[in-house]
DNA sequence: ACCTGAACACCGTTCAAGT
DNA sequence: ACCTGAACACCGTTCAAGT
């Protein structure tokens, strides 16, 4: 068979089969024609659909950052008209003094969801969208690129965080630091990286990992309270900073 | 030649190359077969240093971790002795309550650095040995494994928070939450994975990211800063946490 | 337009052969 | 002990050929 009446394949059904066999063997074990096996077509197929590999991967993450929720970064109000746009070109990201913008706790005549509080939610959606995935994060971690999800993401949380009185430097690396937690913790278990052989961990070179061994058993729960820990660490510490901004503009 | 007098490789010089390799051309570029032609040897030669090419990666990983500095996890005291040795067994790392470790600000009869200025220069260290190399940080992220220079930095940070009166729980999770953050920021510029092309960022798109293009222009200032920034709220953050650990034990 | 087999320049690793 | 070339089962990608 040369050309079927209905196609054997769909870019979809391609991302899909690649997602999956990232997430059970991992991002080595994805090569185009152990893909193509999977998919029960011969290994050159795939290029009528992606013109490499690197632009299926691609598809693959953005597919991955797709599940994140942004919804926190809309108006609160159900009814209400979508979020304010921010004048363009008033003042560069990459800035490291406050700039114009004057800090405020809330915009007047939005129902905008506090900036923590929309921090919390999204951090938390993001690392679970991530974590279900980890083989593939060091790939997604390397930036947004021009993956409309990761841009979308991106343009979400610095435009709520400028909105809610972060001037626009400081909301930049709030979106890195954001990024730099959420992929970390996403991109392998803390817990999982000790090996759960006891004879590791000789009490002469590593005294106090005497109960290491016992970590990988609880591999969920501790990198759970770790992530939780380390949010609240962050949002708290950001809310302090935020004080500061708002008494002494 | 078949045998030389002299060995043409020892294990030192392998990882040296692999570490350069991997600096300029990326993880994907270590290949055993290339990398035995940058030293002028004939691929399976590695072979008789390295049993497979992932051993070869772990002691690349563990030269790089080696880097960290970690003297700030002994006693500030330079003639003093070494630092106390926790009694082994006392508590699992993986439990989520305080224990029977009751908190204190500063452990009697020792001159420890306290546990937040010692974080600070530590994760400072750790950020600098790890963005030194980014290509590599997602295989060393996958934790300490057998790698000794991983387990003695595992085992000086664990033991200096206990020590410092942080149930060992806790310390389990900041060791956690701290790796997350460094490896995280480590692991890919936030600036540079924004394209420098403006036309990328449609203003109909992405209302807040009409300045984005010239983020990787800032590359080293945004990541610092973020990195910096970052650092501060979770030191902060957990200052507060610590804080409230003393006032009801 | 969409699939195929053949082909190219690569991989990691094994192994018998050399000194 | 330490290096070699030959060999094996893999890679990503190109391309002419089929319908």
């Amino acid at each position: 068979m040369a050309r079927p009446r209905t196609p054997l394949l769909s870019r979809e059904r391609i991302v899909a089969a690649a997602l999956r066999l990232i997430d059970e063997e991992g991002l080595d074990a994805l090569s185009t024609r152990r893909l193509a096996t999977e998919l029960s077509v011969s290994g050159p197929s795939l290029y009528n659909h992606f013109a490499t590999k690197d632009e299926l991967l691609d598809a693959v993450v953005d597919s991955v950052i797709g599940e994140v929720d942004l919804s926190m970064f809309r108006t609160a109000e159900p009814g209400a008209a979508d979020a304010v746009t921010a004048e363009p070109g008033s003042a560069e990201p990459g800035s490291a003094e406050p700039g114009s913008a004057e800090p405020v706790t809330e915009v007047p005549g939005s129902a905008q969801t506090p900036w923590s509080e929309a921090l919390w939610d999204w951090a938390r959606s993001y690392r679970a969208a991530l974590a279900a995935h980890p083989n593939i994060v060091p790939v997604l971690a390397q930036g947004p690129g021009r993956r409309p999800n990761a841009l979308r993401l991106a343009d979400a949380v610095f435009g709520h965080l400028v909105e809610s009185g972060w001037p626009r430097g400081q909301a930049t690396r709030i979106g890195a630091l954001m990024r730099y937690f959420v992929t970390g913790s996403a991109l392998a278990s803390f817990a999982a990286g000790f090996p759960a052989d006891a004879e590791v961990y000789d009490a002469a070179d590593y005294p106090h990992l005497g109960e290491a061994h016992r970590l990988a058993g609880h591999r969920g729960t501790v990198d759970e309270g770790a992530f939780e820990t380390g949010l609240e660490a962050l949002l708290d510490g950001l809310a302090l900073r935020f004080a500061r901004l708002v008494e002494r503009p």
